[in-house]
DNA sequence: GCATTAAAGATAGATATCTAATATTAGATG
DNA sequence: CATCTAATATTAGATATCTATCTTTAATGC
């Protein structure tokens, strides 16, 4: 018998046959999961969560936005970008406040801490892309996008088919194994 | 100025502009996504939950496995597969007993509910792929495949390599969004 | 201009995941 | 063969997300 090799030493990888139906689904799932846990393992060296992650990435684009605006843009919703929000906050990264005398709109803007972070994290993001990338070309790249954002429309077509065919659109919960 | 298309009246498109260092870490999220959402709204009509198709998905392919076995294969923690098991056992999909004496282990065994969850189950997945590949030829499928893999295998690294320098792996907090 | 409706946010409670700590059993070692 | 160590499962507690509900404020229609 011969040896295994580096990677088949690692418990993760699969003995087990996979379902056809789910081939596409569990790579795109473990790629996503690989992509956090990249990030995750970085960010928590600056003392920064992935959720603060994701709304300090929108406000460094568009500082200013409501939370509801907020929310929508990170697609999560709006009790997330809410707690989330508060805690930044706390934190320091950004001020909440009114704008044009309107007291339901909540607005956030960055603080000169939340401005700076950008510098310390956005290397970060680009390490783990780097990482991510190693041995695709740029073409193989360019049709990964693309046929990733062919698949995310026709996922989203979908679910606003069920969505018309009056199905309650489930929760997204926590689910980025397998 | 020009209507906008369909897809453009959905909110959830991005009118903001992606960091680039994240455009494919977005890309997969957004699939992964997709591809749960997709694959929850037709469970729930079955009243399975996607952690409890994660299960019996691999017990349909290896039945009588350990919960340890059972964690592994479906990259979970090992409470988190218990507390599905026990409720699992509950709702009567499966049964949790021991094996040649070993009191240690807990061998999860698929009841004939469980089994007959399959022909019901696996179609709904089939249906969420076959959406989600509308238009993407079999070589486009393979490339994608291939590719994902390669990601796939460059964050593991990454990720051991991290772990290697004696960085403690984070959560797989659930963050499917953005 | 007052009353109704809609929008935005806040709060409370549920769920699925995680980490850490504990208990039990099996296997290895002096 | 008695003890130590490792494996497995369990329990307890934290966290990030969700849904549902409530409150406040703005917009709209008579």
């Amino acid at each position: 018998m011969q040896a295994m090799s580096d990677a088949k030493k690692d418990k993760q990888s699969s003995h087990v046959p996979v379902h056809p139906d789910e081939r596409m689904a569990r790579l795109v799932r473990l790629a996503a999961r690989g992509f956090n846990r990249a990030l995750q393992l970085r960010l928590q060296t600056e003392n920064v969560t992935f959720g603060q992650w994701i709304f300090l990435r929108i406000l460094w684009q568009e500082d200013g936005l409501s939370q509801r605006e907020l929310s929508d843009r990170a697609h999560l919703t709006e009790p997330t970008a809410h707690t989330a929000l508060i805690k930044m906050e706390e934190l320091g990264y950004i001020e909440r406040r009114n704008v044009d005398g309107n007291k339901r709109r909540q607005h956030a803007f960055l603080t000169k801490r939340g401005w700076a972070l950008r510098d310390v994290l956005e290397p970060l993001a680009l390490e783990v892309n780097d990482a991510a990338m190693a041995g695709l070309s740029v073409k193989a790249q360019d049709d990964l996008r693309n046929a990733l954002s062919v698949m995310i429309r026709n996922l989203e077509n979908d679910e606003h088919d069920a969505a018309a065919r009056g199905v309650r659109v489930p929760p997204t919960k926590g689910n980025t194994a397998n």
